[in-house]
RNA sequence: GGAGAGAUGGCAGAGUGGUCGAAUGCGGCGGUCUUGAAAACCGUUGUACCGCGAGGUACCGGGGGUUCGAAUCCCUCUCUCUCCGCCA
């Protein structure tokens, strides 16, 4: 969330940003500043109502200490009122902090200066695009391919467990297999420590990243003990630094992860999300950054850079795209989207979204630095990215490089895979 | 799952109703001494909120309660450890 700070001192710019995620902010921050005013003066009356009470307290002690205690039964005689008055101004303090806390959660991230307006996909920005369109002989959709080669069970997963969790079989379980121990690899190399994350989470670590309370709907919940299923590594690597106090010098911390990710996409099945477009549990090697403010959209360029580096290696056309405001998280300052193309398909497939969230999730996080001989601790910016999600990979590689003879490998995954045809 | 013990500052650990934001040790930082370092000695060393400041308020695992007053007593939740059971 933002900080109250920002928002009195920023209160316009707020108002005018948001706008670009077309949201109108207007009476929110007028709300939270007035609730803000009223907390100050609540806290102050009984701050000092409080320290009446202790200030009396202690000479109650004392003059008990020192045997008067008729005096000392005096002075307790008065202490009911003020006690009385205490509880009134702390309940008034504890409604006005809930209200402006909801405020203040259900304010989105400010997106940065260049961030384009727009409302939805439509108004995303193309930035960059590379590598070659296939020129295809033969042209299957995945979801045959994957029949006809016997990768990927839908209908066993179905039986299982229920639509969109496959069973992934042979190559198709070994190709699975390479393109997470690819990723990971690359990763490392680039600099990331790897972590195993736990796949479910508590309350407290939904709540830091920004999930809860608002999409609940969109993880799956464990009732029984109140923890949730990740929708991303993000969820618990991005904790790992809830409540803690890193010191500039350390920073940026870089992390990467696999993890199965849990999504009920509840509300979003239709059009387009046949086969691997759209599962409720898919693989997923995620990158995460923890930086100091002064260099975060550098770091954000790289991370960019490195997915770039994945989808090249992999030789699949890719395009790079600017989230506009409409399509922007709630959560993010700036996204990049990375698309593959999917020749038998015919359309952009999305794989991967690399955001810099800025302070808003460290806020929630009590995520912070301390600069070397300062005493004050400054929020730290968090980012992360999909470095990269698997389903649609698999989908745009068997597609795109599908042949009379068989599925050809790309050559980086052939030392992963121990083959390079699937046929 | 059953029985018991426990959770205190960066760490270790004292504190069982008042002057306790909290002894002591270690670590960290600053200084004295030293050519330099070590040792020794002296000082200092949490976070958040309100306030220009002086200062105030809150925090001893979380929440609630008793009391004029709670780290300390009661309830409850979570977590850790020991023993037993079950088990990858």
């Amino acid at each position: 969330m933002l900080t109250l700070k920002f928002i009195q001192d920023n209160k316009e710019l707020v108002v005018e940003r948001l706008k670009i995620k077309n949201f109108d902010a207007t009476a929110i921050v007028d709300s939270i500043i007035e609730l803000d005013n009223q907390r100050k003066a609540t806290q102050v009356e009984a701050e000092a109502l409080q320290q009446e009470m202790n200030t009396l307290s202690k000479e109650i002690g004392m003059l008990f200490k020192s045997g008067k205690a008729q005096e000392a039964n005096e002075a307790k005689a008065r202490t009911g009122e003020l006690k009385d008055k205490i509880k009134e101004r702390n309940t008034t303090l504890e409604g006005i902090t809930a209200q402006l806390n909801e405020h203040l959660v259900s304010l989105p991230n400010v997106p940065n200066e260049i961030v384009p307006p727009g409302k939805g996909e439509e108004d995303n920005v193309e930035i960059k695009r590379g590598g070659d369109m296939p020129q295809l002989t033969v042209n299957e959709p995945h979801w045959d391919l994957i029949k006809k080669y016997d990768l990927i069970d839908f209908e066993l997963g179905t039986k299982i467990t229920g639509a969109g969790f496959p069973v992934y079989k042979g190559k198709g379980a070994r190709l699975q297999r390479a393109l997470i121990n690819f990723f990971l690899d690359e990763g490392m190399k680039a600099g990331y420590n790897e972590v195993i994350p736990p796949l479910v989470v508590n309350e407290d670590s939904g709540f830091g990243t920004g999930q809860l309370p608002d999409k609940e709907g969109q993880m799956y919940h464990v009732t029984a003990d109140n923890l949730y299923l990740i929708p991303t590594a993000e969820v618990p690597v991005t904790n790992i630094f809830r409540d803690v106090i890193l010191k500039a010098s350390e920073m940026p911390v870089k992390h990467c992860a696999y993890s199965a990710c849990f999504r009920r996409e509840a509300g979003s099945w239709g059009a387009h999300v046949r086969g691997l477009n759209r599962l409720h549990q898919f693989d997923k090697v995620e990158i995460v950054q923890v930086a100091h403010p002064k260099e975060s959209y550098e770091i954000l360029d790289k991370m960019v850079a490195h997915v770039q580096s994945l989808v090249e290696k992999l030789e699949l056309p890719w395009r790079i795209l600017r989230l506009c405001g409409g399509d922007l998280s709630f959560t993010s300052a700036l996204t990049y989207d990375f698309e593959v193309y999917s020749a038998a398909q015919e359309r952009w497939l999305e794989v991967s979204s690399v955001s810099n969230f800025e302070s808003y999730q460290a806020n929630r996080l009590k995520l912070r630095y301390k600069e070397e001989g300062e005493k004050k601790a400054q929020l730290a910016h968090t980012l992360n990215g999909s470095a990269l999600a698997l389903p649609r990979i698999v989908a745009a590689l068997l597609e795109n490089n599908q042949t009379p003879e068989g599925i050809k490998i790309p050559e980086v995954l052939v030392p992963y895979c121990g083959f390079d045809i699937i046929k």
